[in-house]
DNA sequence: CTCTTTCTTGAATATTCATTCAAGATACTC
DNA sequence: GAGTATCTTGAATGAATATTCAAGAAAGAG
Protein backbone atom coordinates (compact mmCIF):
# COMPACT_ATOMS: atom_id res chain seq x y z
CA UNK A 1 0.00 0.00 0.00
CA UNK A 2 0.98 3.69 -1.03
CA UNK A 3 -0.52 6.55 -0.75
CA UNK A 4 -0.93 9.39 -3.10
CA UNK A 5 2.02 12.35 -2.47
CA UNK A 6 0.33 15.10 -4.09
CA UNK A 7 -2.48 17.48 -2.19
CA UNK A 8 -5.17 17.48 -4.35
CA UNK A 9 -6.23 21.19 -3.75
CA UNK A 10 -3.22 22.60 -4.63
CA UNK A 11 -2.84 20.56 -7.62
CA UNK A 12 -6.20 22.14 -8.93
CA UNK A 13 -5.58 25.52 -7.50
CA UNK A 14 -2.61 25.31 -10.28
CA UNK A 15 -4.76 23.75 -13.16
CA UNK A 16 -7.37 26.63 -12.37
CA UNK A 17 -4.44 29.35 -12.83
CA UNK A 18 -2.80 27.78 -15.32
CA UNK A 19 -6.50 27.14 -17.44
CA UNK A 20 -7.26 30.97 -16.76
CA UNK A 21 -4.22 32.01 -17.84
CA UNK A 22 -3.98 30.34 -21.23
CA UNK A 23 -7.53 28.83 -21.80
CA UNK A 24 -7.88 24.85 -21.84
CA UNK A 25 -6.51 24.61 -25.72
CA UNK A 26 -3.59 26.89 -25.04
CA UNK A 27 -2.50 24.83 -22.25
CA UNK A 28 -0.59 22.16 -23.18
CA UNK A 29 0.94 19.14 -20.86
CA UNK A 30 3.79 20.54 -20.61
CA UNK A 31 2.31 23.69 -18.57
CA UNK A 32 0.07 21.47 -16.35
CA UNK A 33 3.25 19.52 -15.42
CA UNK A 34 5.32 22.92 -14.42
CA UNK A 35 2.47 24.43 -12.94
CA UNK A 36 1.17 21.47 -11.07
CA UNK A 37 4.41 19.62 -10.01
CA UNK A 38 2.79 16.55 -11.53
CA UNK A 39 4.36 14.34 -14.45
CA UNK A 40 2.04 13.20 -17.25
CA UNK A 41 1.49 9.89 -16.30
CA UNK A 42 0.62 11.11 -12.95
CA UNK A 43 -1.83 13.23 -14.55
CA UNK A 44 -3.32 10.80 -16.15
CA UNK A 45 -3.51 8.70 -13.25
CA UNK A 46 -5.25 11.07 -11.03
CA UNK A 47 -7.57 12.66 -13.38
CA UNK A 48 -8.18 10.35 -16.64
CA UNK A 49 -6.94 13.08 -19.13
CA UNK A 50 -6.44 16.58 -19.79
CA UNK A 51 -10.55 16.94 -19.95
CA UNK A 52 -10.76 15.25 -16.38
CA UNK A 53 -8.49 17.46 -15.27
CA UNK A 54 -10.63 20.95 -16.14
CA UNK A 55 -13.52 18.74 -14.54
CA UNK A 56 -11.82 18.29 -11.50
CA UNK A 57 -10.83 22.08 -11.40
CA UNK A 58 -13.96 23.51 -11.98
CA UNK A 59 -15.14 21.71 -9.07
CA UNK A 60 -12.73 22.65 -7.06
CA UNK A 61 -13.27 26.24 -8.38
CA UNK A 62 -17.03 25.86 -7.20
CA UNK A 63 -16.18 25.02 -4.00
CA UNK A 64 -13.78 27.98 -3.87
CA UNK A 65 -16.50 30.42 -4.86
CA UNK A 66 -18.92 29.15 -2.77
CA UNK A 67 -16.87 29.68 0.34
CA UNK A 68 -15.89 33.16 -0.76
CA UNK A 69 -19.72 34.35 -1.36
CA UNK A 70 -20.70 32.89 2.43
CA UNK A 71 -17.23 34.74 3.79
CA UNK A 72 -19.17 38.34 1.81
CA UNK A 73 -22.72 37.28 3.20
CA UNK A 74 -22.57 36.07 6.83
CA UNK A 75 -22.21 39.37 8.41
CA UNK A 76 -24.93 40.70 10.03
CA UNK A 77 -24.41 43.79 8.24
CA UNK A 78 -27.23 45.11 6.21
CA UNK A 79 -27.96 43.00 3.06
CA UNK A 80 -27.63 45.83 0.59
CA UNK A 81 -23.99 46.99 1.90
CA UNK A 82 -23.22 42.98 1.63
CA UNK A 83 -23.68 42.99 -1.89
CA UNK A 84 -21.50 46.46 -2.50
CA UNK A 85 -18.64 45.32 -0.61
CA UNK A 86 -19.19 42.27 -3.11
CA UNK A 87 -18.96 44.44 -5.89
CA UNK A 88 -16.17 46.13 -5.02
CA UNK A 89 -14.53 42.94 -4.75
CA UNK A 90 -15.32 41.95 -8.06
CA UNK A 91 -13.56 45.19 -9.14
CA UNK A 92 -10.91 44.83 -7.43
CA UNK A 93 -10.21 41.50 -8.82
CA UNK A 94 -10.72 42.57 -12.45
CA UNK A 95 -8.45 45.76 -11.65
CA UNK A 96 -5.59 43.72 -10.52
CA UNK A 97 -5.42 41.82 -13.63
CA UNK A 98 -3.27 38.93 -13.28
CA UNK A 99 -4.95 37.37 -16.06
CA UNK A 100 -5.73 34.70 -14.03
CA UNK A 101 -8.78 36.77 -12.44
CA UNK A 102 -11.14 36.47 -15.27
CA UNK A 103 -13.85 34.40 -14.09
CA UNK A 104 -12.86 30.83 -15.09
CA UNK A 105 -16.69 29.95 -15.71
CA UNK A 106 -17.32 32.32 -17.74
CA UNK A 107 -13.77 32.10 -19.81
CA UNK A 108 -14.36 28.14 -20.35
CA UNK A 109 -17.40 29.13 -21.24
CA UNK A 110 -16.09 31.19 -24.06
CA UNK A 111 -14.13 28.87 -24.88
CA UNK A 112 -15.30 25.29 -24.77
CA UNK A 113 -19.71 25.78 -25.16
CA UNK A 114 -20.85 24.68 -28.67
CA UNK A 115 -17.23 22.13 -28.37
CA UNK A 116 -18.23 20.48 -25.00
CA UNK A 117 -22.03 19.85 -24.20
CA UNK A 118 -21.21 18.88 -21.07
CA UNK A 119 -18.42 21.23 -20.14
CA UNK A 120 -21.23 23.70 -21.26
CA UNK A 121 -23.96 22.14 -18.48
CA UNK A 122 -21.81 22.33 -15.73
CA UNK A 123 -20.61 25.46 -16.53
CA UNK A 124 -24.43 26.62 -16.76
CA UNK A 125 -25.13 25.13 -13.79
CA UNK A 126 -22.53 26.41 -11.64
CA UNK A 127 -24.04 30.57 -12.95
CA UNK A 128 -27.14 29.47 -12.35
CA UNK A 129 -26.27 28.56 -8.66
CA UNK A 130 -23.92 31.83 -8.41
CA UNK A 131 -27.16 33.73 -9.62
CA UNK A 132 -29.35 31.53 -7.41
CA UNK A 133 -27.16 32.77 -4.10
CA UNK A 134 -27.37 35.93 -5.27
CA UNK A 135 -31.47 36.85 -5.47
CA UNK A 136 -31.42 34.85 -2.24
CA UNK A 137 -29.63 37.60 -0.66
CA UNK A 138 -31.92 40.20 -2.38
CA UNK A 139 -34.53 38.36 -1.27
CA UNK A 140 -33.44 38.93 2.38
CA UNK A 141 -32.78 42.96 1.36
CA UNK A 142 -36.85 43.24 0.28
CA UNK A 143 -37.96 41.53 3.69
CA UNK A 144 -35.86 43.37 5.78
CA UNK A 145 -37.19 46.54 3.56
CA UNK A 146 -33.67 47.98 2.20
CA UNK A 147 -35.37 47.81 -1.13
CA UNK A 148 -38.97 48.73 -1.97
CA UNK A 149 -39.63 45.45 -3.96
CA UNK A 150 -40.56 47.13 -6.92
CA UNK A 151 -38.58 44.82 -8.92
CA UNK A 152 -38.29 41.47 -7.70
CA UNK A 153 -35.49 39.42 -6.41
CA UNK A 154 -35.18 37.44 -9.40
CA UNK A 155 -35.49 40.29 -11.60
CA UNK A 156 -32.59 41.91 -9.79
CA UNK A 157 -30.09 39.32 -9.50
CA UNK A 158 -30.06 38.93 -13.04
CA UNK A 159 -29.35 42.46 -13.55
CA UNK A 160 -26.54 42.15 -11.06
CA UNK A 161 -25.02 39.30 -12.38
CA UNK A 162 -25.37 40.95 -16.45
CA UNK A 163 -23.75 43.69 -14.58
CA UNK A 164 -20.74 41.80 -13.32
CA UNK A 165 -20.27 39.92 -16.26
CA UNK A 166 -20.10 43.59 -17.84
CA UNK A 167 -17.58 44.91 -15.19
CA UNK A 168 -15.01 41.95 -15.84
CA UNK A 169 -15.57 41.84 -19.38
CA UNK A 170 -15.01 46.06 -19.45
CA UNK A 171 -12.29 45.45 -17.40
CA UNK A 172 -10.10 43.53 -19.97
CA UNK A 173 -10.14 47.02 -22.12
CA UNK A 174 -10.29 49.35 -19.60
CA UNK A 175 -8.49 48.39 -16.01
CA UNK A 176 -8.21 51.67 -14.95
CA UNK A 177 -9.37 51.54 -11.24
CA UNK A 178 -11.34 54.71 -11.32
CA UNK A 179 -13.63 53.92 -14.22
CA UNK A 180 -14.29 50.79 -12.99
CA UNK A 181 -15.05 52.08 -9.75
CA UNK A 182 -17.48 54.77 -10.88
CA UNK A 183 -19.08 51.70 -12.84
CA UNK A 184 -19.58 49.98 -9.85
CA UNK A 185 -21.08 52.44 -8.18
CA UNK A 186 -23.92 53.32 -10.91
CA UNK A 187 -24.54 49.31 -11.47
CA UNK A 188 -24.98 49.86 -7.86
CA UNK A 189 -27.05 52.98 -7.64
CA UNK A 190 -29.29 51.44 -10.28
CA UNK A 191 -29.85 48.22 -8.19
CA UNK A 192 -31.01 49.96 -5.32
CA UNK A 193 -34.22 52.11 -7.24
CA UNK B 1 -0.59 38.33 -65.39
CA UNK B 2 -3.74 36.59 -63.84
CA UNK B 3 -6.10 37.98 -60.97
CA UNK B 4 -7.08 36.07 -57.81
CA UNK B 5 -10.68 33.93 -58.20
CA UNK B 6 -11.86 34.23 -55.03
CA UNK B 7 -14.18 37.23 -52.93
CA UNK B 8 -11.78 38.61 -50.17
CA UNK B 9 -15.23 40.14 -48.58
CA UNK B 10 -16.82 36.40 -48.59
CA UNK B 11 -13.68 35.16 -47.73
CA UNK B 12 -13.05 37.05 -44.62
CA UNK B 13 -16.86 36.85 -43.49
CA UNK B 14 -16.78 33.05 -43.79
CA UNK B 15 -13.34 32.98 -41.81
CA UNK B 16 -14.86 35.54 -39.08
CA UNK B 17 -17.47 33.04 -38.55
CA UNK B 18 -15.26 29.67 -38.09
CA UNK B 19 -13.48 31.82 -35.46
CA UNK B 20 -16.24 32.96 -33.79
CA UNK B 21 -18.05 29.40 -33.83
CA UNK B 22 -14.51 27.39 -32.84
CA UNK B 23 -12.46 30.03 -31.39
CA UNK B 24 -8.97 30.39 -33.07
CA UNK B 25 -6.74 27.66 -31.51
CA UNK B 26 -9.26 25.31 -32.59
CA UNK B 27 -9.95 26.54 -36.12
CA UNK B 28 -7.78 24.64 -37.59
CA UNK B 29 -6.92 24.99 -41.78
CA UNK B 30 -8.87 22.30 -42.35
CA UNK B 31 -11.88 24.07 -41.35
CA UNK B 32 -10.97 27.23 -42.52
CA UNK B 33 -10.38 25.46 -46.33
CA UNK B 34 -13.96 24.22 -45.66
CA UNK B 35 -15.17 27.33 -44.70
CA UNK B 36 -13.61 29.97 -47.36
CA UNK B 37 -13.47 27.18 -49.93
CA UNK B 38 -9.49 28.25 -50.55
CA UNK B 39 -6.91 25.35 -50.34
CA UNK B 40 -4.24 26.19 -47.57
CA UNK B 41 -1.52 27.10 -50.06
CA UNK B 42 -3.76 30.37 -51.19
CA UNK B 43 -4.69 31.23 -47.83
CA UNK B 44 -0.83 31.19 -47.39
CA UNK B 45 -0.24 33.15 -50.53
CA UNK B 46 -3.00 35.37 -49.56
CA UNK B 47 -2.65 36.12 -45.96
CA UNK B 48 0.12 34.78 -44.98
CA UNK B 49 -0.20 32.48 -42.42
CA UNK B 50 -3.40 31.12 -40.24
CA UNK B 51 -2.63 34.84 -37.84
CA UNK B 52 -2.43 36.97 -40.93
CA UNK B 53 -6.27 35.62 -42.05
CA UNK B 54 -7.59 36.25 -38.40
CA UNK B 55 -5.87 40.03 -38.74
CA UNK B 56 -7.77 40.02 -42.57
CA UNK B 57 -11.04 38.82 -40.54
CA UNK B 58 -10.74 41.62 -37.62
CA UNK B 59 -10.17 44.73 -40.51
CA UNK B 60 -13.20 42.99 -42.35
CA UNK B 61 -15.62 43.04 -38.94
CA UNK B 62 -14.68 46.13 -38.51
CA UNK B 63 -15.73 47.30 -41.61
CA UNK B 64 -19.07 45.36 -41.31
CA UNK B 65 -19.79 46.59 -38.00
CA UNK B 66 -18.79 50.42 -39.02
CA UNK B 67 -21.53 50.14 -41.53
CA UNK B 68 -23.83 48.74 -38.99
CA UNK B 69 -23.88 51.59 -36.97
CA UNK B 70 -24.24 53.76 -39.37
CA UNK B 71 -27.31 52.40 -40.61
CA UNK B 72 -28.63 52.59 -37.09
CA UNK B 73 -27.78 56.17 -36.49
CA UNK B 74 -28.08 57.61 -39.52
CA UNK B 75 -31.96 58.08 -38.87
CA UNK B 76 -33.12 61.54 -38.12
CA UNK B 77 -35.17 59.70 -35.34
CA UNK B 78 -34.30 60.71 -31.66
CA UNK B 79 -30.42 59.50 -30.57
CA UNK B 80 -32.53 57.67 -27.70
CA UNK B 81 -34.80 55.99 -29.31
CA UNK B 82 -32.07 54.97 -31.65
CA UNK B 83 -29.91 53.77 -28.91
CA UNK B 84 -32.86 52.01 -27.84
CA UNK B 85 -33.05 50.21 -31.14
CA UNK B 86 -29.05 49.39 -31.52
CA UNK B 87 -30.07 47.83 -27.93
CA UNK B 88 -32.95 45.98 -29.26
CA UNK B 89 -30.72 44.53 -32.09
CA UNK B 90 -27.84 43.43 -29.62
CA UNK B 91 -30.42 41.47 -27.35
CA UNK B 92 -32.22 40.04 -30.85
CA UNK B 93 -28.34 39.20 -31.48
CA UNK B 94 -27.40 37.19 -29.19
CA UNK B 95 -30.90 35.35 -28.69
CA UNK B 96 -31.15 33.77 -32.08
CA UNK B 97 -27.94 31.95 -30.83
CA UNK B 98 -25.68 30.91 -33.73
CA UNK B 99 -22.75 31.08 -31.63
CA UNK B 100 -21.74 32.89 -34.60
CA UNK B 101 -23.11 35.65 -32.90
CA UNK B 102 -21.10 36.41 -30.18
CA UNK B 103 -18.95 39.38 -30.75
CA UNK B 104 -15.59 38.45 -32.65
CA UNK B 105 -13.73 41.06 -30.79
CA UNK B 106 -15.27 39.76 -27.54
CA UNK B 107 -14.28 35.93 -27.86
CA UNK B 108 -10.99 36.84 -29.66
CA UNK B 109 -10.21 39.27 -26.60
CA UNK B 110 -10.71 36.57 -23.94
CA UNK B 111 -8.77 33.73 -26.23
CA UNK B 112 -6.03 35.86 -27.17
CA UNK B 113 -5.44 38.62 -24.70
CA UNK B 114 -2.01 37.75 -22.69
CA UNK B 115 -1.01 35.33 -25.72
CA UNK B 116 -0.83 38.06 -28.79
CA UNK B 117 -0.48 41.36 -27.65
CA UNK B 118 -0.50 42.65 -31.39
CA UNK B 119 -4.05 41.13 -31.86
CA UNK B 120 -4.91 42.70 -28.07
CA UNK B 121 -4.28 46.26 -28.61
CA UNK B 122 -5.84 45.46 -32.21
CA UNK B 123 -8.94 44.14 -30.01
CA UNK B 124 -8.73 46.81 -27.52
CA UNK B 125 -8.33 49.92 -29.89
CA UNK B 126 -11.43 48.44 -32.33
CA UNK B 127 -13.58 48.31 -28.77
CA UNK B 128 -12.50 51.46 -27.81
CA UNK B 129 -13.61 52.87 -31.19
CA UNK B 130 -16.75 51.73 -30.75
CA UNK B 131 -17.35 53.33 -27.53
CA UNK B 132 -16.44 56.17 -28.42
CA UNK B 133 -18.61 56.04 -31.53
CA UNK B 134 -21.19 55.33 -28.95
CA UNK B 135 -19.91 58.79 -27.20
CA UNK B 136 -20.91 61.06 -29.93
CA UNK B 137 -24.31 59.32 -29.78
CA UNK B 138 -24.77 60.31 -26.07
CA UNK B 139 -23.51 63.25 -27.22
CA UNK B 140 -26.04 64.42 -29.51
CA UNK B 141 -28.70 63.44 -26.97
CA UNK B 142 -27.57 65.47 -24.45
CA UNK B 143 -27.41 68.40 -26.70
CA UNK B 144 -30.77 68.06 -28.37
CA UNK B 145 -32.18 68.16 -24.36
CA UNK B 146 -33.02 64.13 -24.76
CA UNK B 147 -31.45 63.68 -21.27
CA UNK B 148 -30.39 66.22 -18.39
CA UNK B 149 -26.48 65.69 -18.81
CA UNK B 150 -26.01 65.27 -15.14
CA UNK B 151 -24.07 62.39 -16.55
CA UNK B 152 -21.70 63.12 -18.83
CA UNK B 153 -21.46 61.30 -22.62
CA UNK B 154 -18.53 59.72 -21.57
CA UNK B 155 -19.78 58.08 -18.45
CA UNK B 156 -23.20 56.92 -20.25
CA UNK B 157 -21.13 55.03 -22.65
CA UNK B 158 -18.91 53.45 -20.82
CA UNK B 159 -22.06 52.39 -18.64
CA UNK B 160 -23.62 51.51 -21.88
CA UNK B 161 -21.01 49.00 -23.29
CA UNK B 162 -20.78 47.20 -19.87
CA UNK B 163 -24.16 46.53 -20.25
CA UNK B 164 -23.68 45.45 -23.39
CA UNK B 165 -20.78 42.87 -22.60
CA UNK B 166 -22.98 41.88 -20.05
CA UNK B 167 -26.33 41.43 -22.24
CA UNK B 168 -24.35 38.95 -24.39
CA UNK B 169 -22.51 37.15 -21.21
CA UNK B 170 -25.92 36.61 -19.93
CA UNK B 171 -27.33 35.27 -23.43
CA UNK B 172 -24.23 32.41 -23.25
CA UNK B 173 -25.72 31.16 -20.14
CA UNK B 174 -29.86 31.64 -20.47
CA UNK B 175 -30.86 32.62 -23.91
CA UNK B 176 -34.21 33.52 -23.02
CA UNK B 177 -35.98 36.38 -24.97
CA UNK B 178 -38.12 37.37 -22.25
CA UNK B 179 -35.71 37.40 -19.95
CA UNK B 180 -32.84 39.42 -22.25
CA UNK B 181 -35.70 41.56 -23.12
CA UNK B 182 -36.17 42.37 -19.50
CA UNK B 183 -32.28 43.02 -18.81
CA UNK B 184 -32.16 45.06 -21.71
CA UNK B 185 -35.54 47.50 -20.70
CA UNK B 186 -33.75 47.70 -17.20
CA UNK B 187 -30.54 49.13 -18.53
CA UNK B 188 -32.26 51.65 -20.94
CA UNK B 189 -34.25 52.87 -17.74
CA UNK B 190 -31.31 53.07 -15.87
CA UNK B 191 -29.21 55.43 -18.84
CA UNK B 192 -32.08 57.38 -19.27
CA UNK B 193 -32.07 58.38 -15.95
C1' DC C 1 14.03 -7.11 6.59
C1' DT C 2 11.40 -8.65 2.67
C1' DC C 3 7.61 -8.68 -0.14
C1' DT C 4 3.86 -6.66 -2.37
C1' DT C 5 1.19 -3.07 -3.75
C1' DT C 6 0.79 1.40 -5.44
C1' DC C 7 2.63 5.50 -7.05
C1' DT C 8 6.00 8.10 -9.91
C1' DT C 9 8.81 8.96 -13.77
C1' DG C 10 9.84 10.45 -18.38
C1' DA C 11 10.97 8.66 -22.68
C1' DA C 12 8.38 6.65 -26.66
C1' DT C 13 4.14 6.80 -29.49
C1' DA C 14 0.67 8.42 -32.28
C1' DT C 15 -1.95 12.04 -33.74
C1' DT C 16 -3.08 16.46 -35.07
C1' DC C 17 -2.12 20.40 -37.50
C1' DA C 18 0.24 24.67 -39.40
C1' DT C 19 3.16 25.40 -43.08
C1' DT C 20 5.79 24.63 -47.40
C1' DC C 21 6.54 23.78 -52.13
C1' DA C 22 6.75 22.13 -56.69
C1' DA C 23 3.80 20.80 -60.32
C1' DG C 24 -0.27 22.01 -62.79
C1' DA C 25 -3.83 25.31 -64.37
C1' DT C 26 -5.45 29.67 -65.89
C1' DA C 27 -5.81 34.25 -67.62
C1' DC C 28 -3.78 38.07 -69.63
C1' DT C 29 -0.37 40.32 -73.07
C1' DC C 30 1.67 40.93 -77.37
C1' DG D 1 -1.67 31.60 -80.60
C1' DA D 2 2.53 31.51 -78.02
C1' DG D 3 4.60 33.08 -73.95
C1' DT D 4 4.62 34.44 -69.37
C1' DA D 5 3.29 35.75 -65.09
C1' DT D 6 0.40 34.55 -61.50
C1' DC D 7 -2.65 31.73 -59.10
C1' DT D 8 -4.23 27.11 -57.45
C1' DT D 9 -3.66 22.58 -55.83
C1' DG D 10 -2.88 19.10 -52.37
C1' DA D 11 0.44 15.99 -50.95
C1' DA D 12 4.76 16.18 -48.12
C1' DT D 13 7.09 18.15 -44.05
C1' DG D 14 8.03 19.06 -39.57
C1' DA D 15 6.73 20.69 -35.22
C1' DA D 16 3.79 20.43 -31.30
C1' DT D 17 1.37 17.85 -28.15
C1' DA D 18 -1.95 14.51 -25.80
C1' DT D 19 -1.46 10.01 -24.27
C1' DT D 20 0.66 5.50 -23.06
C1' DC D 21 3.55 2.37 -20.72
C1' DA D 22 7.20 -0.15 -18.67
C1' DA D 23 10.78 0.42 -15.48
C1' DG D 24 11.99 2.45 -11.08
C1' DA D 25 10.93 4.19 -6.31
C1' DA D 26 8.64 4.31 -2.07
C1' DA D 27 5.44 2.99 1.57
C1' DG D 28 3.19 -0.19 4.39
C1' DA D 29 2.23 -5.31 5.96
C1' DG D 30 3.82 -9.36 7.96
Amino acid sequence: MRNAEFDKEAVLRAAMIAFMAKGYAKTSMQDLKAATGLHPGSIYCAFENKRGLLLAALGQYRADRAEEFQHFFSSDLPKLLQLKHYLEHVVQESISCQAAQACLLIKALNELAEQDDEVQAILIENLSDWQSSVGAVFHQAIAANELTGERSAEQLSRFFIMGVYGLRTYAQTHPEADIMHELAEQLFVDLCR
